[in-house]
DNA sequence: TGTACATCAGTGAACGCGCGTTCACTGATGTAC
DNA sequence: TGTACATCAGTGAACGCGCGTTCACTGATGTAC
């Protein structure tokens, strides 16, 4: 920091580049900010300028209209998940896949508590007017890889629940899954198997969001314990679903 | 109707009142069709008044507020899911409980299919800026009744794979689901079929809202066959963890 | 090192828009005698 | 049955508001010679 001058290098960042970098996080942070004040739909962009003191007109130089913003937001937050997973596993690599898919889940719930609007950005019902451009794909992938990551890992689906399914119901399924087994690293997992992990995203995505959106009022106790006991039931329920429930 | 003239009644509707009573219906059905084209954060009474063609302040002779408006919907969605959820079951009364389970929820997600907005108003991320009053409370536990009542008759815990849970979590998190022992009728249910039966809740809604919010592209198939299998293979792993799975 | 020009960040006024809600009003429907 | 008055539905103009986006501008930072 203090021998900062060293201007030899090839890609220098001029002050200006830096300046502009600067300015993109904190008029990006401004942003994040609004969502949790007014919810994705009704960000507006002469909000954020004002909550950092500039002329709404400025954020033009930044950022070419509203809807680039709330892209920019949105791979922000999948990125976001997609980390902080990430880094729960690493956290976890020594211990059972059951272990690491309940550290994960717990991140997965805990980033959603902290990042409410962020969450419902990216999981919650889609933004009216606006359309998802193809530069999202990719860090929504992250979340899911780690999943399946450790599900590939640790399933033993002849164990689990799915395998009391009809075969019959399994196939059906499966045939509908096609594009899941395209997109993802999923080679080595059997049909049955991946029916289940889906099912446990479904589930416990579904869980977080409900918790959030606030549809277990008059459910589940509103204490910060009782959530969490409930939402880890739920866990160890898709466990089972998985087949790996060894602790 | 050619001899409606009997004004010998005690109650009689004036004609005045039966005007305000199919006037109510229009602007009704007109925000429904609102919630179509925008959604429910954006749902405006000056365009609702438009497509009925009268001036925007008419709007108050009916509504006092645009919130007024928003809970009335909310309570007309609640109301329409519940009643279609009553009238499936009712149709497979004959039936085993599997198949009663299996009805209800096709009827629920046929519904949200046909009523995406509708659905999203009550089990999407919540209207920003909007609080929902108490009088949706009753509607809004019509499907879970008609869910649980299906259940409280067919679930055999012993036999499906809550059993398989560790004794400390079912009981951990059956303390945190005070409130829904308070709420609903549920004395009949031991604990471990509860968390299955919430859980099972959580996932088919978590199923069709991931199915109508577009969060399943690139992972199910985007044909109409294809996702109703899909469906249909989530319920089946959900009567599995029910204990219900006798077809 | 110094000058001349190009690039870029940020300003402030203005555009046209749609919104929820209020208000004084007109005219039709209902009610009491 | 007829008149006098009260109630109510619906109108249209107006309020104040915030929005996204454009535009001509000023001044600072960067670049070429």
């Amino acid at each position: 920091m203090a021998a900062a001058e060293d201007t030899s290098q090839r890609r220098v960042s001029t002050a200006r580049e830096r300046a502009r970098a600067e300015i993109t996080a904190e008029l990006l942070a401004a942003a994040r900010h609004q969502l949790v004040e007014v919810g994705a739909g009704s960000l507006s962009l002469r909000a954020v300028a004002r909550e950092v003191g500039m002329a709404s007109s400025a954020i033009y130089r930044y950022f070419p209209s509203r809807d680039d913003l709330l892209t920019r937001l949105i791979i922000e937050a999948y990125d976001d998940v997609g980390l902080v997973a990430e880094q729960a596993q690493a956290n976890a690599s020594e211990q059972s896949g059951a272990q690491q898919f309940r550290a994960v889940w717990h991140s997965v719930r805990r980033w959603a508590l902290e990042h409410p609007h962020q969450y419902s950005l990216i999981f919650g019902s889609p933004v009216p007017g606006y359309a998802a451009p193809t530069d999202t794909i990719a860090p929504a992938t992250r979340l899911p890889e780690v999943l399946l990551g450790i599900l590939t890992e640790s399933t033993t689906a002849s164990d689990s629940t799915v395998a009391l399914l009809p075969p019959a119901t399994v196939a059906s399924a499966a045939a509908a899954l096609g594009p899941a087994r395209a997109t993802m690293p999923v080679a080595s997992i059997s049909d049955a198997a991946l029916l289940a992990a889906l099912t446990s995203w479904t589930t416990l995505l579904g869980a977080i969001s409900f918790e959030l959106f606030g549809h277990t009022h008059n459910v589940v106790d509103d204490s910060a314990n009782c959530r969490a006991d409930y939402f880890d039931a739920q866990i160890d329920l898709m466990l089972l679903l998985l087949g790996s429930h060894h602790t």
